[in-house]
DNA sequence: ACCGATTGAATTTTT
DNA sequence: TTCAATCGGT
């Protein structure tokens, strides 16, 4: 037995790890050494047990997860990881199918893959096609049904109930059919045609179930129902399943995650044994205490109860902002803070939020100060209209059949191609049933368009014909610098700074791409590209605070944490508060977050914030009051030390600001009255302390309203009254004498 | 066909 | 607020 496989477990992931023939369910606990388990039951495996590493598969959430097992492994048996099939479940399934796809009728295996702005522009031109209004009927909302109803693994022609029935269905129907038309395949067909594939092709199916005998998956709360028969399909009756996930980290119901899947592992594989990882090994037990606290408030999961023997640590801190500036402005005087007394680096650092659009004032105060950070997924790099535009370039030019991505460039740069000559090339392409691209022929051989057209086709036509017999001998670097060069795309991009560097930014990518994996193709550039995500390049040694939303948080950890906007209707986000169950979810993707801390945790709200321009109050999260208040410290209004503000360029709009500091800005709440003399309070707390019955920080529980904290004590001793937040209901002034109101 | 200007819609979360 | 789509004039 290797030794190094067992060093420093504790007995359940021992159990694990040792665990023979059969299904296994770990249910692991947030920091509970999960990665571990699945990287030293590989090793086992192959050391131990003899089993080829070729007949290991291992799925993971993200290609980050997938390199860093894979990493890990190699340290531990080298010489295995090559011969290892790891990755997530998208990035399997389009290595079975580039080799196996051309066994499913009608397909060619140079398909492409459609992001999700494709998605849309094609379902969108199918709602023309079928004569329905696309006012009424939403593309988006419509690629959400689509979506949803493969990942739950229902087909076009199914006999479902509700929605998938009717004129989605419909276009559902059209848009897979058009898909296949024009070679390519969505997200949610990576897994299905490989289901088809195995469900229809008995002999391909053999093949991979001899192939993998041993599954691991990890994030199992996070698979949904197609994934499930994926994994179903593959075990056959061997059911060497390794199932790992927690029920309190599942955040993804919303993309069709069935939360049922772990919790009914038990009942689905026959005889699973099932695995508790308890033991906490990343956070303080304060955090901890904090973090299950939390959870306890979900109805739905496994019981589990996670404990640690790692020491108590600090209090989680909870500072109440004017507005997303001071926020931002908090969070980035707290980093500066603790970096200054050592022992810690900006790396150590991260920021979550609910979110993408909460990055920018953060992101501006950072910048401001000079804190370096990366932020994860944003906007994404790859949605910007000019990088979609080169990524069109290169799509046509390994799928010459992609009608949607040769439209979006035929145009670009404008060379005469207008609305009249592409509808013209569109009746072409259907009456004759070709392509566009094929279309283009037709209309300059027989004349169809303006001479003008004709000679803009001419050109355009050679031109792609040109890239398409480069790339056969070139990688993608070179290919993307000549489709530069000879369009000329970069001249109309002149002067518009941003738009050039990310063009720049793409091209380094594409020759970097080509440089690591020798050759590089188009195609292959192009799936690593849409198949790999914000956080897969996130690099946690390059000494940056970072900042992502809680969702792409997952899997990760930090010395300290931020979450900033804890405010009712964002987070629980409003689209979540009618129904039960997504409001569970919120409270996971919470957990989530608390649990990602090692050391610190700090928390914000905002009273004010900006929406679409507009200011909105908003009022904490009622996730603030279920923390247990023994367990939280609430900060005081915090004013920046004089030489911190007025030292970064005094450009003008921060005049204004710099105001805006020196109010007592939450006058009603009396914490701000400690802040404005200069005076850092460590608590917010007592501020009123002595005289009444009630003093502002403390808890106290309303028998309509429920629990809330109390914000301010006003008037005299004859008719004091209490100004309460009640989190989820607001702000409400109860006299000191209320019977109804009393102490927690 | 192209350009600029106006209007309107959007904010969950992502492989 | 910010972006994209649409409109109308040239």
């Amino acid at each position: 037995m290797t030794k190094s496989v067992l060093e420093g477990l504790n007995p359940s992931q021992k159990q694990a790890v040792l665990h023979l023939d059969g299904p296994v369910l770990v249910l692991a606990g947030a920091g509970s050494g999960k990665t571990r388990i699945i990287t030293n039951r590989i090793a086992h495996l192959v050391n131990d047990r003899d089993v080829s590493p070729s007949n290991i598969l291992a799925v993971t959430f993200t290609n980050k997860a997938a390199g860093e097992m894979k990493e890990r492994v190699e340290g531990l048996v080298p010489g295995t990881s090559r011969k290892l099939w790891i990755g997530t479940f998208h990035s399997i399934c389009l290595r079975i199918l580039k080799r196996e796809i051309d066994k499913l009728e009608g397909f060619r295996r140079d398909f492409v893959i459609y992001d999700e702005g494709d998605q849309i522009k094609l379902i969108k031109e199918c709602i023309k096609s079928l004569g329905y209004n696309e006012k009424v009927m939403e593309p988006k909302f419509v690629r959400s049904q689509i979506d949803r109803a493969k990942n739950m693994a229902i087909h076009p022609g199914d006999e479902a109930p509700s929605i998938y029935q009717g004129r989605v269905a419909r276009v559902f129907d059209l848009y897979q059919s058009e898909l296949r038309r024009v070679n390519a395949l969505d997200f949610g067909d990576l897994i299905a045609y490989v289901l088809r594939l195995f469900e229809g092709r008995e002999d391909v199916r053999e093949v991979y179930r001899n192939k993998f005998h041993f599954i691991l998956i990890d994030e199992y709360q996070d698979t949904n129902k197609l994934q499930y028969n994926f994994i179903k399909l593959l075990t056959g009756e061997r059911a060497n399943v390794f199932a790992v996930g927690d029920d309190n980290q599942s955040i993804y119901g919303w993309r069709g995650a069935d939360i049922s899947n772990i919790l009914n592992f038990p009942r689905d594989f026959e005889n699973a044994r099932v695995v508790k990882l308890e033991q906490n090994y990343r956070s303080t037990k304060i955090i901890l205490d904090a973090s299950n606290a939390l959870i306890s408030k979900n109805a739905h999961k496994h019981e589990k109860r996670l404990w640690t023997e790692n020491p108590g640590g600090q209090k989680l801190k909870y500072y109440e902002a004017s507005d997303e500036r001071d926020e931002a402005h908090y969070i980035c005087e707290q980093i500066r803070c603790e970096i200054s007394k050592g022992g810690l680096s900006y790396g150590d650092f991260a920021v979550f939020y609910r979110t993408n659009n909460q990055s920018r004032m953060i992101e501006e105060e950072l910048l401001r100060s000079g804190v370096p950070y990366t932020i994860v997924g944003a906007v994404g790099f790859y949605s910007r209209a000019e990088i979609k535009n080169v990524l069109a370039y290169l799509k046509v030019i390994a799928n010459p059949l992609d009608d949607i991505s040769l439209k979006r460039i035929i145009n670009v740069p404008s060379r005469g191609l207008g609305k009249a000559t592409v509808q013209s090339l569109e009746d072409i392409a259907r009456s004759r049933v070709v392509s566009v691209f094929k279309a283009m022929d037709i209309a300059v051989d027989e004349g169809i368009v303006s001479k003008k057209a004709v000679n803009g086709l001419k050109n355009f036509k050679a031109l792609l014909e040109g890239f398409i017999e480069y790339s056969s001998a070139h990688s993608v670097g070179d290919v993307l610098r000549r489709v530069l060069e000879k369009t000329g795309y970069l001249e109309t991009l002149k002067g518009d700074e941003e738009r050039l560097r990310n063009v720049g930014e793409m091209l380094n990518e594409a020759a970097e791409f080509s440089d690591n994996r020798g050759s590089g193709s188009v195609q292959d550039f192009l799936e690593s590209v849409i198949l790999t995500s914000d956080v897969d390049n996130l690099d946690e040694k390059k000494g940056t605070v970072a900042l992502m939303t809680m969702h792409c948080a997952k899997g990760l950890e930090f010395p300290v944490v931020f979450i900033a906007g804890m405010e009712e209707n964002l987070f629980p986000h409003i689209k979540s508060r009618e129904n039960p169950k997504q409001l569970e979810e919120e409270r996971r993707l919470f957990y989530v977050g608390l649990t990602r801390a090692k050391e610190k945790i700090f928390l914000t709200s905002t009273s004010s914030r900006r929406f679409y321009g507009e200011e909105k109050r908003s009022t904490p999260s009622r996730f603030v009051a279920e923390i247990p208040k023994e367990l939280l410290v609430w900060e005081s209004y915090n004013v920046p030390s004089p030489e911190s503000s007025s030292s970064k360029g005094g450009r003008g709009r921060e005049g204004s600001l710099k105001r805006k500091w020196t109010l007592p800005a939450v006058n009603r709440n009396g914490v701000g009255m400690r802040g404005a003399n200069g005076k850092h309070s460590p608590k917010g707390v007592s501020l009123n302390g002595g005289g009444g019955l009630y003093v502002v920080g403390e808890r106290v529980e309303h028998q309509a309203f429920g629990q809330g904290i109390v914000r301010n004590v006003e008037g005299d001793r004859d008719g004091r009254k209490v100004v309460i937040m009640f989190p989820g209901m607001g702000v409400k002034t109860i006299m000191e004498t209320f019977v109804g109101l009393k102490k927690v």
